[in-house]
DNA sequence: TCTATATATGAACAGATATTCATATGATAA
DNA sequence: TTATCATATGAATATCTGTTCATATATAGA
């Protein structure tokens, strides 16, 4: 859609310093979608529970299959999508893989929305 | 899919006690729910780049629209479901209806996902 | 009242996503 | 090597989600 096709409204409600000014401060697309990328990552259970296991110690494929109750594939999948994101990593030990929190960003993320709900 | 039935690894990879911490620490399923359904609102490039507008100062609808070169139904669209998750709030002025931000979480959570990302 | 403007909303559709199933890969032990 | 176990991954599918279109609602002015 062309810029000028937008409808806006006739008058005083048509703000164009303020528009100006927010898009200024505004980030650039490619950072705009690496942001709502991030979150997204948040935005599913599975993964927030995946998060909150590893809060407290690593644990193998198997192990967080088996904590919350669901099959080896799924999670899988889950952590692939949690390690594209670098909220978690991985470290082989033989045949098992243990996941762990990458950093301490994804507690200070969850606690911060956890905060926003308790409201 | 019940417990039972979930595979688990035969041995050492098997942490029945790490289990068992987690499970306790882990918040119930209504507010790990909450938890993702947070974080998808923030999962969403337009949302964000909404957020972003509001957080230079609070708009009306049809601003927002021209100021994010999309039609005015999708932000409405939009608006509701950030309203809903009580990140923004509208007051109504005439025929138009401005939006603001709902409080600072917003940006701290914003603030905190796009430091992870510029790692 | 009637008209015009700003916003909200339901339906429809296209695109994205989470899970499952089947199977491949990687590692260990016999 | 062969067998077995733990994990990864591609394909299929059902569900969810964002945008558009058409239309309804709300407000203001004539």
């Amino acid at each position: 859609m062309a810029l000028e096709d937008v409808e806006h409204c006739e008058d005083y409600c048509l703000h164009e310093d303020r528009i100006k000014k927010a898009n200024e401060k505004m980030p650039d697309e490619d950072e705009l979608y690496d942001i709502a990328e991030l979150f997204k990552v948040f935005g599913d259970s599975t993964r927030i529970r995946i998060l909150y296991v590893l809060f407290e110690s690593e644990l193998c494929v198997c192990d967080l299959a088996q904590t919350l109750n669901m099959n080896q594939s799924a999670i899988s999948h889950q952590l692939k999508i949690l390690k594209q994101a670098k909220l978690v990593t991985g470290r082989r030990e033989g045949k098992s893989v243990f996941y762990s929190l990458a950093d301490d960003h994804v507690r200070a993320i969850i606690d911060q929305g956890r905060e926003h709900i308790e409201e």
